[in-house]
DNA sequence: AAGTGGTCTAGACCACTTT
DNA sequence: AAGTGGTCTAGACCACTTC
């Protein structure tokens, strides 16, 4: 289970095998004791504690002091566009628009820390919430991360899902600008907003592990749309 | 310097002590290496690390294989306005356009956690970027924790800073709501733009040991203002 | 009473940087 | 060569929950 020779930290070995268990498992389920990790993993408690004191501030695990360690809610992912809707009690649908793959110009390669004219997948899409329609999506994903995305996609699903469970991309930071102003004319009209009507515009990109994975230009209803943040310092 | 005695672990113990030392010392510097804490406060040197890894999570501290332990630049506080234009390259100054006492009525004690009734300082303020109006802000603060704000207060000064530096509150978490549309004549007048011109609404609430510490409501010009945001999953 | 996580000790070897 | 952080071991006692 736990190679010493392998040049990967033991705690770290352990942390991923810990992962796997936990992913498997429903949230407040109870993990083996950490004394048991040792015996089963031949490992000191201390590097048992190593690995658990990281998933615990991954917030994948909890500790329960004199009952034992459960599984915690998986951490806020990135709000997909579903997930906000629902937590404003509304439903989510989307229609895409279109698909193509093209050669990055100065900007977008520079946004997305690519070379000029590396191929990037562009995907263009409606949102719709409780069948309105709510925000203009464009998308940008460099091609090399996901050669075949559009084949192996759902349409009409989740971007980030299909770039986790497809591609094995898990975005772990991103940043995001957000300015508003009134709609033009080719906004305006998919939004089903009268022209110059306000509107939000998003600029988000997500990373994993360092590379741009996603650069996503945005433009909400701003008469339907209310962004919410939690901060933390 | 380290008390067994004393019910607060050990490591926590060392973690406020190198807190005060770090904060008293400029970016980059360094300080006593791991088992020279453990000589200096008598302590193992796992404990010295438990002290250590907290302050590393909080990004006060940065660890360099084979130097030592450096400074850390302080963890993203919440953007004060000062500092919000700083990084856009602009000036900042402010103007307080007031400051009243009142009683929380139903919805402001609901937002602030107070009990209805309860006393809270109102401060109304004008916020310029190079000299040209950005923002007007109105902010609420529950009187029981700055009894005598408008006095301890530095005119045109940070509030936060008032409130960390006289009243030892120290905000840890926060929300905040972003919406945009149309000014209000009220709003228009202030910040210097036509009628019915594009704006923000942001609402932030800001945190101290779980107590709402300030409610703030701002109005940003959006023809000026963009809002940054850096994503953590 | 037994088991759990929380804290703590006193060592050890490694890869790395500095002198 | 000396010092640093990174990893690891094999114990220990405590407060707490569960049985």
């Amino acid at each position: 289970m736990i190679d010493p020779s392998v040049p990967l930290p033991k705690y770290l070995q352990l942390r991923a095998l810990l992962l796997d268990t936990i992913s498997r498992l429903p949230m407040d389920a109870l993990i083996p004791s950490e004394r048991e990790l040792c015996r089963r993993f031949n490992v000191s408690r201390t590097t048992v504690r190593q690995a658990v004191d990281q998933l615990v501030v991954e917030e994948r695990l909890r500790r329960v002091p004199g009952k034992g360690m459960v599984v915690a809610r998986p951490p806020n992912r990135f709000q997909s566009f579903a997930d906000d809707m629902h937590a404003l009690g509304m439903s989510a649908s989307c229609v895409d628009l279109g698909t193509q793959t093209i050669e990055a110009d100065a900007d977008l390669a520079d946004l997305l820390g690519t070379a000029p004219g590396a191929p990037v997948h562009v995907l263009h899409r409606l949102r719709l919430a409780d069948g309105q329609p709510m925000a203009v999506e464009r998308s940008y994903i460099p091609a090399a991360l996901a050669p075949d995305l559009f084949e192996r996609r759902r349409p009409g699903g989740s971007l980030f899902k299909a770039l986790e469970r497809e591609f094995g991309i898990v975005t772990d930071t991103g940043d995001q600008t957000i300015e508003a102003g009134p709609a033009t004319d080719n906004e305006a009209e998919p939004l089903d907003i009268p022209q110059g009507g306000t509107v939000f515009h998003l600029r988000r990109r997500t990373f994993s592990r360092g590379a741009c994975a996603e650069l996503t230009f945005s433009t909400y209803r701003a008469d339907r749309y209310r962004i919410h943040l939690g901060l933390k310092p």
